[in-house]
DNA sequence: TATCAGTTTAGAACGATTCTAATGTATTGA
DNA sequence: TCAATACATTAGAATCGTTCTAAACTGATA
């Protein structure tokens, strides 16, 4: 509760109330892979009404301040993460679940990116069936 | 003309002027990457005005045959592929452009799916910066 | 405590996609 | 050949996730 609200200043976020819980909801040391509504729904369950405005502008400032990751997985819904680091991921599309892959893996047999294009990140999704 | 009508009755799809017009456009032997979006407006250098529910219908009933491939890269828009087998891409953000990789590539450390998972296909995105 | 920049909010707006229901057309079999 | 009919096209409305607006509120600072 403190040092959240130490950590967010030290991001140039103020702690307002709602970024304080929204916070220790997301960094409780399990990482998490939410969408603007599946946080509401959790904020919902743990009694703390924050408007759906107040939600999307809060996963975009912890995403300008580099506290998120943005995950485009499929065209319905952005998926927020907070494990920051370049991994990968395991998706099943029927229980529209994401699970970090952290283990190191390596490409082979990539090709030679296009004239004056470099590559920025290689990212593979790994979709699970069942 | 004569081939694409035959090649859509195969399909069981009517060959309507609308569709003969689009899957000419799009199975021309060069495969792409397009949007509803984008797609339209192809169809409209071409004097062929289609409507957007066209479009929309022909898309999807081309998918629903195995025609096209639905590639989900970002939240903004839905991406066919005229390239239905297995592949991976290039992606350049900035230029909203798909580039395919034909290349056998393999992935190597793929830990194991959860129980009860399993691996559907692995698709690999290579992100580039300019 | 007063000030004010930054924040929250309800509700409107937006944009891609889907739906609706009226109109049009490809197919077919008499 | 040509009606009958099943299927396709279309404009515009609806939907839904997300962003915007502008008014009310609140944390930081002096
Ligand atoms: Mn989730
Ligand atoms: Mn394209
Ligand atoms: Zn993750
Ligand atoms: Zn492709």
């Amino acid at each position: 509760m403190k040092d959240i609200k130490h950590f967010l200043r030290q991001k140039s976020l103020r702690p307002t109330k709602q970024r304080v819980i929204i916070a220790n909801y997301l960094f409780d040391g399990v990482n998490k892979h939410v969408t603007a509504e599946t946080l509401s729904n959790e904020l919902l369950k743990m009694k703390a009404g924050i408007s759906l405005a107040t939600i999307y502008n809060t996963l975009h400032d912890f995403y300008e301040k580099g506290l998120l990751k943005k995950l485009m997985i499929n065209s319905e819904r952005i998926y927020f993460d907070t494990n920051t680091e370049h991994h990968h991921h395991f998706y099943s599309k029927k229980d529209q679940k994401l699970i970090d892959i952290n283990v190191d893996m390596k490409v082979s047999g990539l090709p030679k990116p296009p004239k004056n294009k470099k590559i920025n990140k290689i990212e593979v999704l790994v979709h699970l069936d069942n």
